[in-house]
RNA sequence: GCCUAUGUAGCUCAGAGGCAGAGCAUUCCCUUGGUAAGGGAAAGGUCAUGGGUUCAAAUCCCAUCAUAGGCUCCA
């Protein structure tokens, strides 16, 4: 290794860790990524990784302008001034009808901006209707903004009766924060505010120079609920009332953002799951825990069945374990301290505690533990598709994306020093092997590293660190696969890279996970003979491709909007005879599709033909067959493909030959 | 967990103190129709749960549960 190379935490701070805020957008696991990408400062977004290589892909939703723009452009766009100033004309049309309002903080976001606000009696949907028009109405003003630099006691002033404002100050003066409430360093010797109309704001701009650059109907605040806020994101403190605006340069853009949003709604997997009967949550059973329905189940076993076969064509070897284990093996594995909160409480069984089992490390690594093992052994891949319960707070919950109870794709190698790297780089490659075979090719990496100033938090010391952290670095360059480092991500036994996947709606979506672990070898004393007769210790690599099945099912159908390749489609074929008297030849058409393998079914039921072409197309089916007097003489079926392309009548070989074509293939198309 | 909203038939939703409703789905009858809803009938309800106010509660009040949108956290 070259002496030049940057250590992890340099690497950190070279990259911003939101390299394209754009990324930051939609649904994911990680808010606090999204809240933190928005506090962000515009220089933090100045200095992008040369690797960060992510190519724009086709949207059929139309483009997003803010998000072609990298965030540092966003920043100084014009866009980014109107949605910052129209936060500051909220709070003013807010204070206005509600004069004792405490206002906190107002920034711009993607799509939109934001007002956090703390209200005695927080105002109703009326109130914001009212509040919406008052804004158009101020906005026709044509109020300039202006801007005066003021000493921190002038501020102090002008903010006597606004407590978060004053908090800021104080913070401003002594280096804690900026206007945004983004923690910097270096304490701030001038403050300013602007001011509109009759209203000032602390904040350090940028705004527009008048609201006549602001198009009144290019925004909506009653777009979206109010919601509840920490303020400065700690649950420990108060919590306010967030508005939330959508702003744009003309009100088409603001009419495309809107619906987008009604896209994403029709492809939101709770929706689809119903619809497709995919999978349940039952209040009877528990929150956050799914109960997969006979179409859904067929979609996971499909998938589950390709991911095993591609494991064991990999050298990984299955194992079995349970679903509760000792409190004492999590104890031991240090994951019970750690997090003790996440865990369902331990029960007590005759004078012995157990868990539901949180992870599947521990059982894994007590089976390499079970046999003396030798260098030749190595790496050892043990690999379960494993169930476990993890408590999330109840608000956290969230259809298949976040839930109680869930399977991962779960592995551990064991591995020497020598053989970290070549493991590392052979596991991204699955995972790239794996999700372009599902037509999912957009996605890069972001390698979690210690937290610099909390180095206590973590297990083990820097001789264990340091040199896993730069094996995952040099295995994401040799692979060349995009990557951002971010202090502070990685998991408390080791460094880890997470897989972000982006769907077709352009948002994210946190996959799986490959963790470097020094740390739990050293825990449970793990040990293999080396060539050289010294009893050494091995490195574990924890991975999940999916992350959790149920999660990955949930990206899956908003990905594919329901309409599943052909080889995961819980349904192929529907055959729809025309009149009750092709019954048995629709009955015939299934049997032979049954016997080559494809999942058909012939709707036989007393119905128009029209009207089971549109319940079928409605279930997303990839292939309706059709099958009336000229199929039956002439032995064919007519496809009708899911997308409406009528595709005329083919021989019942020629489409049986195609079907079982493309789903061996794993086809994306369906004809 | 916290803030706000929502909960009526399998699904989508109307009803806002005075007899529990519609469309779709289901069942039955008629219908036999070549590419997005043929006709008719029946059946389907603890109006989320528990308590309260009232002559009377799906409707108003309180609590609980669930769901949604946020906030926070995530091995």
């Amino acid at each position: 290794m070259g002496s030049t190379r940057p250590t992890p935490q340099e690497y950190a701070r070279s990259s911003a860790p939101v390299y394209d805020q754009a990324l930051v957008s939609g649904p994911q696991p990680s808010p606090r990524r999204v809240v933190r990408a928005e506090r962000r400062s515009p220089l933090a977004y100045l200095s992008i990784g040369v690797w960060l290589t992510i190519k724009p892909i086709e949207s059929p939703l139309g483009e997003d302008p803010s998000m072609s723009q990298s965030a540092t452009r966003y920043a100084e766009s014009h866009l980014y001034r109107i949605r910052h100033s129209l936060a500051h004309i909220l709070a003013e049309a807010v204070l206005e009808k509600f004069p004792d309002a405490r206002i906190a903080i107002g920034p711009p976001i993607e799509d939109g901006f934001y007002y956090d606000f703390e209200f005695s009696t927080p105002p109703t949907d009326d109130d914001l209707k009212q509040i919406e028009a008052r804004m158009k109405k101020i906005i026709s003003g044509n109020h300039a903004f202006t801007m005066r630099e003021v000493t921190a006691d002038e501020a102090r002033q002008l903010f006597a009766n606004q407590p978060y404002k004053l908090e800021l100050i104080d913070d401003l003066v002594n280096g804690r924060v900026d206007e945004d409430g983004e923690q910097i360093a270096a304490p701030s010797a001038t403050l300013t505010v602007y001011t509109q109309n009759t209203f000032t704001d602390l904040c350090k701009g940028p705004h527009v120079s008048n609201t006549q650059e602001i198009n009144p109907n290019a925004f909506s605040i009653t777009f979206r609920p109010m919601a509840g806020a920490y303020w400065r994101g700690d649950e420990k403190r108060t919590q306010l009332t967030r508005i939330y605006g959508t702003a744009w340069q003309t009100p088409d853009e603001l009419k495309d953002y809107l619906h987008r949003l009604e896209e994403a709604r029709k492809r939101d997997h709770r929706v689809l799951g119903q619809q497709l009967e995919l999978f349940l949550i039952e209040p009877l059973v528990g929150k956050g825990l799914s109960l997969w329905l006979p179409n859904g189940a067929t979609l996971r076993d499909t998938l589950e069945r390709w991911l095993r076969q591609k494991l064991l064509d990999a050298g990984y070897q299955p194992v079995v374990t349970p679903h509760i284990g000792s409190i004492e093996l999590y104890k031991t594995s240090g994951h019970y301290p750690y997090y003790k909160d996440n865990q369902f409480p331990p029960m007590d069984v005759d004078g012995e505690e157990y868990m539901m089992k949180p992870m599947n490390c521990p059982h894994h690594i007590m089976i390499y533990r079970s046999s003396p093992r030798s260098y030749r052994d190595l790496p050892l891949r043990y690999a379960e598709f494993g169930t476990v319960y993890r408590y999330e707070k109840s608000g956290q919950l969230h259809g298949l994306t976040r839930v109680r109870g869930f399977t991962q794709d779960d592995a551990h190698m064991f591995v020497t020093p020598e053989q970290l790297e070549d493991e590392f780089i052979s596991v991204v490659r699955l995972a790239q092997e794996v999700f372009n075979e599902l037509g999912m090719n957009e996605f890069r990496a972001r390698v979690g590293i210690r937290d610099s100033k909390k180095l206590d938090k973590y297990a083990g010391d820097d001789s264990l660190w340091i040199p896993a952290a730069n094996a995952i670095i040099n295995a994401c360059e040799k692979i060349g696969i995009p990557f951002t480092v971010e202090e502070g991500e990685a998991a408390f036994y080791g460094p880890k890279l997470d897989l972000v996947f982006r769907d077709v709606l352009k948002r994210d979506w946190q996959l799986g996970t490959v963790q470097v672990d020094p740390n739990l070898p050293q825990r449970f004393d793990l040990e293999y003979t080396d060539s050289d007769g010294q009893r050494k210790r091995p490195i574990m690599i924890h991975r999940a491709l999916f992350g959790s099945v149920e999660r990955f099912v949930g990206i899956l159908i908003e990905h594919f909007g329901g309409a599943f390749p052909a080889w995961l489609a819980p349904l192929q074929a529907v055959i729809i005879p025309i009149r009750e008297d092709h019954n048995a030849y629709a009955q015939e058409v299934a049997a032979h599709l049954r016997r080559h393998g494809l999942r058909v079914k012939a709707d036989l039921r007393d119905k128009h033909m029209r009207n089971k072409i549109k319940e079928n197309r409605a279930l997303l089916i990839p292939w309706l067959l059709i099958v009336g007097d000229r199929d039956v003489a002439e032995r064919t079926v007519s496809v009708r493909l899911r997308t409406d392309e009528d595709k005329g009548a083919l021989s019942l070989d020629d489409f049986t030959a195609l079907a079982t074509r493309l789903v061996a293939e794993r086809a994306l198309n369906i004809f």
